[in-house]
DNA sequence: CTTTAATTGTAATTAAACTACAAATCATGT
DNA sequence: ACATGATTTGTAGTTTAATTACAATTAAAG
């Protein structure tokens, strides 16, 4: 072993795509690069409230998580298919519950096998 | 159908967790926070040639993508064993070479079925 | 054509990342 | 112990990216 042995909880820091996307957050300038949409239009959207960013004392500008950057782009759609921003926005919103308390169940069924 | 249409390559912009990551390229601070290490060290790293940044003319600072930001973790946890930094990158290079290929014919013969 | 929604532009400022040094620490051999 | 190369860390000064706080366009609907 050497010396300071940074920051050892070892075993398996090895992250697979999950455990990943989970930790990662990422820039508004990753993110418009992904989704396509420019960083205004990001800065616009937050502002209004219809997406959220990380929120954490350290971090001074705007960071995204993976679920976050799915609701860009799931809004994105709707706004190609007519819809308002707003209505955009919510229709993601609720979706997005759906999906993620459905999640909760399989991860609680999960956990008790 | 509204305006401009930005982007739309439309029906499916949805990114599965795979696509999304393997279009993700993230900067040295979020790479750092991920992997618990420092972004001097990573610098350090990159200079040596024992990890590599993606290389775009737009780009102008340090981006990383998902094979190296495992492949830094693989080091770190190589590291803590006590072997070189050198040692170690090879081994992880080796390591992925492994899987690249592995995964290369899996994904082949998936596209013939 | 007026009003509200949504997007876009930009100057000035703050934050993050970079380079190019140098110093400190560690590992190994003599 | 000392020297040596490998590795990590520190930092001043500079460049690039992101932010704010305005304002101006452009689009959709009554």
């Amino acid at each position: 072993m050497t010396k300071k042995s940074q920051n050892n909880q070892s075993a398996s820091l090895i992250l697979d795509e999950h455990d990943f996307l989970t930790k990662l957050i990422v820039g508004i300038g990753e993110v418009a690069e992904i989704t396509g949409i420019p960083q205004r239009q990001l800065r616009y959207w937050q502002e209004k409230g219809l997406i959220k960013t990380v929120d954490s004392p350290e971090i001074t500008t705007r960071r995204f998580n993976y679920l976050e950057i799915k609701k860009i782009l799931l809004i994105k759609e709707l706004l190609d298919e007519g819809f308002t921003l707003e209505a955009a926005a919510n229709k993601v919103e609720k979706r997005m519950e759906l999906i993620n308390s459905a999640f909760k169940k399989f991860k609680n069924r999960q956990d008790k096998v």
